[in-house]
DNA sequence: ACCCAGGGTTGCA
DNA sequence: TGCAACCATGGG
């Protein structure tokens, strides 16, 4: 990979493994918008996170050697604090996908085509209520109360000409209360993202309370969260928390493991653990593309 | 008028 | 421990 500043602009050319298109719309993120000057060639996004706005582009011509993005209005500086972690640029994916298929070759169609696939490192807060919105919700319309409740408590971020909110943070969110919460659709969710904010800000589960203990012991503390059970526990372990080996069971998860190895009713947790015996440190990564095979193979 | 959404809690056996 | 009703809201 190479890293040069063009204009106002960071370039980044030679980057192996990655596509901005399957990244984002996996299901990780809720905190994106694709932007209208994308075209069959290339793909355009205006991510929030960390506070930031970022607009990124991908362009698709040059794939023998790996792909072009570019990080408008974003200087070296910037890349290196938040967005090569964000976009998780210094990990070495082959040997990971390797690993999987090794293990898994009904997987290996599935990983050659969507190959570009990276595991976020997302802000930890954001993301633990943003999963708690997600329960029994579709993608729109998470993604339309990440945005009601950002306009409502976050900070305005001038953005390439345009006013955009950062996700609140704990202390921001505070200052709303549950009926405010409902007013951005967040329905029955609403007073578990009050015990989340009250939970966070006395300090029990902010992020250092998760350095140096088991991801068992974790997933334990951010159940104590009410609205908080395995599946949205493990996104937040595997998308914020660096925990590669969460591996979240939903319906969906459930079908596809019960499909390609149980051939049965199967419980999550049973499924979880087989997940990990079989992937083990690789287990949330194998989650993605396993997603991936199911939406091709099994949804309608 | 249904039914379901990449769930979780509560109540009741 | 297991199961199913219920939870707001929007879209098919």
């Amino acid at each position: 990979m190479k890293i040069y500043m063009d204009g106002n602009d960071t370039v980044l050319t030679h980057v192996e493994d990655f596509n901005l298109k399957e990244t984002l719309e996996c299901g990780q993120c809720f905190n994106f918008v694709r932007k209208d000057i994308s075209t069959d060639n290339s793909f355009c996004y205006r991510i929030i996170a960390h506070g930031n706005a970022l607009i990124v582009e991908q362009d698709n011509r040059s794939k023998e050697d790996g792909c072009i993005l570019r990080l408008y209005n974003t200087d070296i500086h910037e890349y290196e604090t938040i967005w090569e972690h964000y976009f998780d640029l210094y990990t070495d994916y082959k040997t990971i996908k390797e690993s999987i298929i090794k293990g898994s070759g009904e997987l290996q169609d599935i990983i050659k085509e969507n190959s570009g696939i990276r595991l976020l490192n997302q802000e930890y807060f954001e993301t633990l209520i943003s999963f708690i919105i997600s329960q029994n919700k579709q993608i729109p319309q998470i993604k339309a109360v990440v945005k009601n409740i950002s306009q409502m408590a976050g900070k305005v971020i001038k953005d390439n000409g345009e006013e955009v909110y950062s996700f609140p943070d704990a202390l921001e969110l505070a200052k709303l209360s549950e009926e405010n919460i409902r007013e951005c659709k967040a329905g029955f969710r609403a007073p578990y993202i009050m015990d989340a904010v009250r939970l966070y800000l006395d300090g029990s589960i902010k992020e250092d309370e998760f350095i140096g203990i088991s991801t068992d012991d974790a997933r334990k503390l951010l159940m104590t969260v009410k609205g908080v059970g395995e599946k949205v526990a493990n996104c937040v372990l595997l998308y914020s928390l660096g925990r590669r080996e969460a591996f979240p069971v939903d319906v969906w998860m459930k079908r596809i493991m019960e499909h390609l190895y149980f051939k049965k009713d199967t419980d999550k947790k049973v499924i979880e653990e087989y997940a990990y015996e079989k992937y083990g440190e690789y287990a949330g990564y194998a989650q993605q593309y396993l997603f991936i095979y199911g939406k091709n193979n099994l949804m309608k």
